[in-house]
DNA sequence: CTTTCTGTTAGAAA
DNA sequence: ATTTCTAACAGAAA
């Protein structure tokens, strides 16, 4: 599942490979994920290019080079976005069910081709997934619905007071929420809780601030250290080539159900469903 | 075979 | 205002 360090990864790897590419022609096979006029889609992009990717929580913006436009692309749950020379054969490979060595596959829901015959696909099982072009005003209006993002200047331990104070949601819920932080997603919600020592159901008001200090800091921590090894994949994220991210192997709670901690001797991973999600802990680390 | 679970976000309901 | 629930969807697991 694409949260922050993944699409963080493919932001960074894009912007290498694509942006100042003109746009040859656009195939959509599946019309459900484009918010636009499919029409109107096309005619926006076709013969133009990127001129920079940007990011904000999950959300991808690429500029595009005519005025006021951006592409917005939300991966939800299981989109991707990768990146193909000219032979459409990706660099991961067999690797993945899901991702057959050669694209476009049967998930493939739209297709950029550039004029050096490289090639972007956006693949997503579920359709979860959009694309939609805004003007800067829409833009802007988005972004107002984002928190800042952690890894920002904004969020220190005063900031992770202010919005967990008078809130009685458990903590986990307002590391999930975006508006008042951004990025933070289901894997990575469990794995800085399990940092921190804190149990994920504790109502956000309770936290000490001693505690608000180490969450600040396992949140920077564990997001740094997944952006370094490129993500997580669970189920069905790949990078821009095709590539699993590494940060799975590193994973301590998440997905761990029934096994031994590994923060304390004796311990074992519990699962239950906190804020509407599967919720990974360990209670004896975890108060 | 059917049911349950998966996790993001918008929007509805409480 | 804040929090919880559900739908959107496709497939794996039980």
């Amino acid at each position: 599942m694409p949260e922050l360090p993944e699409v963080e990864t493919i932001k960074n790897d894009l912007k290498k490979k694509i942006v100042n590419k003109k746009i040859a022609r656009i195939e959509i096979l599946f019309k459900g994920g484009i918010r636009n006029n499919t029409k109107q889609f096309e005619a926006d992009l076709m013969g133009d290019k990127f001129l920079d990717i940007d990011r904000i929580g999950k959300l991808m913006i690429f500029k595009i080079n005519l005025p006021d436009r951006y592409l917005l692309i939300h991966l939800k749950m299981t989109g991707q976005l990768v990146y193909c020379q000219k032979n459409f054969i990706i660099a991961g490979g067999h690797s993945l069910p899901k991702l057959a060595g050669s694209l476009p596959n049967k998930f493939s829901r739209v297709i950029f081709y550039f004029t050096d015959r490289s090639a972007l696909f956006f693949n997503d099982m579920r359709k979860f997934g959009y694309l939609e072009i805004v003007d800067g005003k829409k833009l802007a209006r988005i972004k107002k619905n984002y928190g800042p993002d952690p890894l920002g200047k904004d969020v220190d331990p005063d900031f992770l007071t202010s919005i967990l104070k008078n809130r009685k949601a458990p903590v986990k819920a307002v590391l999930l929420n975006q508006k008042l932080i951004s990025g933070i997603g289901n894997i990575y919600a469990d794995e800085i809780l399990f940092q921190s020592g804190i149990m994920p159901d504790r109502i956000a008001k309770n936290i000490s601030k001693k505690e608000t200090e180490k969450m600040d800091k396992a949140i920077k921590s564990v997001l740094r250290k997944a952006i370094k090894f490129r993500g997580t994949t669970f189920n069905d994220y790949v990078d821009s080539e095709g590539n699993q991210g590494n940060f799975s192997k590193l994973l301590k709670v998440y997905g761990k159900k029934g096994e031994a901690c590994p923060g304390c001797p004796g311990g074992v991973i519990e699962k239950k469903r906190i804020a509407g999600r599967g919720t990974h802990f360990c209670r004896k680390c975890q108060k």
